[in-house]
DNA sequence: AGCATATAGTAAGCAAGCCAACGGTTGCGA
DNA sequence: TCGCAACCGTTGGCTTGCTTACTATATGCT
């Protein structure tokens, strides 16, 4: 009865779900002329206005190279606007503009619908242990990851 | 006492935790010099040798122009050869060289044992229903990408 | 004061996805 | 038989991701 599908791999199983879900919001993103990851960042401004770049690559788990190439893009959209801070030449304030606001909502419906989509069949129990299977895995990851990169072992 | 980092979303956390396993095993891959996406074909080929480009893209659910270029990579590490077909002339079979055999064989052992530090934590009950989780998942998106691929609706 | 170190952001290069468009083969149908 | 449709693979262009290296600015230590 259980689906089962063993055959690949849990680790080929994430991997595809993860590409799907870009993949179909990538397609529902593209009449607003967003991606997932442009999405992403105006997500996260959206809660958290003003960021500097690092504290968003921080928060969004990815590097800043890619996050500064992100903001290009949404900036060139006139979404987004980069101040200048005044005490500390070195960085920028990222600032959602007035034109950002409504689309986001609008976005945000997209998005969670989709989200509802792609869980459905499943309870909200099996929801939850879902998201808490995927933290497990994440956080091992994670610790793989440190482990991977301090090679002088601290012995 | 359940970890719940429901402030992201699922979307994200499935997302985070795919980039996190990419990255980690391309790191662990890269004394191989292969990556995630290469390996990938490698173990197909290495249960189903001598498929076509096309048949690999279907299994891989991933587009053929990917599976091109991924090809042209493993093939100028030795790892693989394009026969062509005599029948058709249109395509090619790729087959393992005889010294990718030994290597798919190391390589293996590094995957399970990636695997199983992921999944570090989990009861096998749990990492089952993480699996039919996901595979719901993914089924659910497929549906979705279909749905909106075929616009002209069949009435 | 002055130099070393750390930090914010940028740039260049590579891999892997996607899409769209093209060229070469095959095969079917008029 | 001829031509058109379908199919396989390639190519080019775009976005995102990582890595490494670089510039500019701050800060801290001597």
């Amino acid at each position: 009865m259980i689906i089962h599908e063993d055959d690949k791999g849990l680790g080929f199983l994430l991997g595809d779900a993860a590409r799907l879900l870009r993949k179909v919001i990538d397609r529902r993103l593209q009449p607003f002329g967003l991606t997932r990851a442009q999405w992403a960042v105006l997500a996260m401004l959206a809660s958290r206005d003003g960021l500097s770049q690092s504290e968003l690559a921080d928060e969004l788990e990815i590097e800043k190279s890619t996050v500064g190439r992100l903001i290009d893009h949404v900036e060139a959209s006139g979404l987004v606007e980069r101040r200048p801070m005044a005490n500390d030449r070195r960085f920028w304030h990222v600032h959602l503009t007035e034109q950002a606001r409504p689309l986001i909502t609008q976005v945000t419906e997209v998005i969670l619908a989709t989200r509802t989509e792609m869980l459905k069949g499943l309870t909200a129990e099996q929801q939850g242990r879902l998201g808490d299977g995927l933290a497990v895995v994440k956080s091992n990851l994670s610790a793989a990851l440190e482990a991977a990169t301090q090679l002088p072992r601290p012995s």
